[in-house]
DNA sequence: ATGCGGACCTGTTAGC
DNA sequence: TGCTAACAGGTCCGCA
């Protein structure tokens, strides 16, 4: 489900909610998600001023006085901020409890997702030290990705949703900024040139700034921290159209698979 | 170092 | 209607 827009708009609608207040309760019913949820996690937040919600990659930080937790949506998880005394339903996994007695509820069904503690520098836990930039800060631009993918064989599209080179760009952000950039998804990493090395690290960063500003993309049931559904699937261009024409040139949308995912892409426009 | 396939889960939908 | 198979927004890990 989550996307880094997804994550981002989740990161906006709760963080108002969490910063400034403190932890009355963290409320666990299921620990067994990607990892376990460790033992005493709850005993390190209660009590806790909460400083701060960012967010690197997909990974949200909560961060507090006594250190991080690190959250991560998986492919079904979402975060929201739910009503006082509404009864907690399947797979509500976990609460955390402000001092104003919001609870922020945390649902997963498929349980990829994650609840880690990180301590004082999260930065150095394994999940986030590996990380490449932000594709949305200013470490990450076409020089850099050119310069990284010399010599690279993998296909662009596979290359672009490694974290290490990128961080947090997912399946249907990877398909689309390709789009944008003419780029054919089979294409290796390493024998693409600069200028359209250029445009592909400019799609990439439009593409997930125009979701954020939509509130990310809803295809089934996504809600972000307020509620709301995402409304950027009414912008994806070749994402989940296979068969139906192209928006640019009205040839028919290939649908393959690449790693055990999907990819979209246009054989007339993409190249 | 790189690249590939499998693993972790449940829910929804398409096809017979 | 009911059963089965395929598929889904992530990403780590182990092996070649």
């Amino acid at each position: 489900m989550p996307e880094l827009p997804e994550v981002e708009t989740t990161r906006r609608g709760i963080a108002a909610a969490l910063e400034g207040r403190s932890i009355r309760a963290v409320t666990i019913r299921e620990r067994r998600l990607r990892w376990p949820i460790p033992r005493g996690l709850e005993k390190k937040l209660v009590g806790q001023p909460v400083t701060g919600l960012r967010r690197r990659a997909k990974y949200l930080l909560l961060d507090t006085a006594n250190g991080s937790a690190i959250i991560h949506l998986g492919m079904s998880g979402s975060l929201r901020i739910v009503p006082e005394n509404e009864a907690p339903e399947k797979h509500d996994h976990f609460d955390i409890v402000t001092s104003d007695a919001e609870i922020v509820r945390f649902n997963d069904p498929r349980r990829f997702g994650s609840l880690l503690w990180a301590g004082k520098r999260p930065m150095e836990h394994p999940l986030l030290s590996q990380l490449g930039p932000e594709p949305l800060g200013p470490d990450f631009t076409g020089d850099y990705l050119w310069q990284s993918s010399q010599g690279r064989k993998v296909t662009i599209k596979q290359y672009i949703m490694n974290s290490k080179v990128v961080a947090g760009v997912g399946n249907i952000y990877a398909s689309e900024a390709l789009f944008r950039a003419g780029i054919h998804p089979m294409r290796a990493a390493g024998r693409i040139a600069l200028p359209r090395m250029l445009l592909l690290a400019e799609g990439i960063r439009s593409v997930l700034s125009d979701a954020i500003k939509q509130g990310g993309t809803t295809l089934r049931d996504y809600r972000g921290g307020d509620g709301k559904p995402g409304y950027f699937k009414q912008q994806l261009l070749v994402y989940d159209r296979g068969d139906q024409p192209c928006i640019k040139c009205s040839k028919a949308v290939k649908r393959i698979v690449q790693g055990q995912r999907a990819t979209y892409y246009c054989s007339n426009c993409q190249h």
